[in-house]
DNA sequence: CATCTGTCTATACGATTGTCTTTTATTGGT
DNA sequence: ACCAATAAAAGACAATCGTATAGACAGATG
């Protein structure tokens, strides 16, 4: 048990169920609330709307006790997107390493994100949606989340340019540019009406196929500038 | 519902001061009430968290007499993110003409969107932050103002490439990458200390070049993809 | 002047919200 | 078996929400 992440605090189950103690033990958990968020959330609903009971109904317990599991909604909030985070990197960690270095990594990865995306993922739901909206904590556990996935590209970034003996002007800055553009366009996918998936799919290839030809483009233009470490 | 989407749709004053007509005149027009939201709004409050009595409360009139002049608090959102697209397009266009066809019209203009940004305007805060959350006919807005804005850098662009003779892959696609990713960057910028705005300004700079770097290296690489008209 | 029409106010209803206080249920320890 | 401690429930509170209804005011029209 105390082999837990690492990580810094993410979706951490304080001692509720590890330490019983005298008392009655909780017939309802964390991840339960946490799923009852989940199954009241949807394409037309986002985080911002639940209210604390309406979250404990779903739940099937009494608004108070609520309180025993989270201070308020916003910690709900942070935990949902701590754990989409996670989800969206598993995710697109088994895409990558199903692709390989192969060319088509770009491709890989933009298919299995919005394939995710179209299986109805709410966590994914969730991360794309609600990173500009919310209470203070709340964005920043958002952004937590996309730095993350940042720094990750970002070493792929480098390895592939690496095998591939091509440029990269700033990695760093691609890496951000590639994750935020991805993550905002497909914001966007989230209420289409099926069709145009496909077209958009397309869409956001070429995006990520432009900026890096760009990365390269500009660490020829200016090789000094480059930073390949 | 789709009646009024011919083009001028914006801000559309239906009647109410057009035509006086017989009746009492009224003591509030509907840009009182969208000043009133405005001046209600801010860095940390959002369109969708505005309540129908609490902007009435702001605008001095009773809640009832919201209905006089707009059906609901979402037809009001709606004329905010329109009011906030025709304001952004006229600051572009202003930078894009004082800029003139110098290579600097990127600095130019990202330097004008982050300056509109600083000054607090409300505005701009809607549209960079709404585009993603709200009711379907709220999305619906904002996606059309991001369109009218592609459009026209789209134009531009191309006006660009044909000065320079520098080719361009997809210039609508190009434009659209532009515009979602400068979108995205300006939303994580609206909560940011004031410091590292200068950062993020560099940053997004650095993301438009290698944009336009890409769309040049792929349009030299593939002339034949090219969509030049 | 009387009348009609449209704008705004006043009041109120039911629903829902977050949170407080009190009570009940259940469990482990002695 | 009893006790203490904790989880959950029950009920109540004020506040706010959107909206329905009815009445008061002002100006054009006869």
């Amino acid at each position: 048990m105390t082999e837990r992440t690492r990580e810094p605090s993410i979706s951490d189950t304080p001692s509720p169920a590890d330490e019983p103690g005298p008392g009655r033990r909780p017939v309802i958990t964390r991840a339960d609330i946490i799923a009852a968020a989940l199954n009241l959330l949807g394409p037309t609903r986002s985080v911002s709307t639940l209210s604390l009971r309406e979250v404990a109904r779903e739940a099937g317990i009494a608004p108070n006790s609520f309180y025993r599991h989270f201070r308020d909604v916003d910690e709900l909030a942070v935990a949902l997107i701590d754990l989409a985070g996670q989800s969206l990197r598993q995710i697109i960690g088994v895409a990558r390493q199903r692709a390989g270095s192969e060319p088509g990594v770009v491709q890989g990865c933009t298919d299995a994100f919005m394939e995710q995306l179209r299986a109805d993922d709410r966590l994914l739901h969730i991360l794309l949606r609600e990173s500009t909206v919310g209470s203070a904590a709340f964005k920043r556990a958002a952004e937590q989340q996309m730095n993350f996935f940042e720094e990750e590209l970002c070493i792929d970034l480098i390895r592939l340019a690496a095998e591939k003996n091509s440029g990269l002007y700033d990695p760093a800055l691609t890496a951000k540019a590639i994750t935020r553009l991805v993550f905002a366009m497909g914001a966007t996918a989230l209420d289409m009406p099926e069709e145009g998936r496909a077209e958009l799919n397309r869409q956001i290839v070429g995006m990520v196929r432009m900026i890096i030809a760009g990365t390269q483009a500009l660490a020829a233009k200016t090789p000094a500038e480059a930073h390949p470490s």
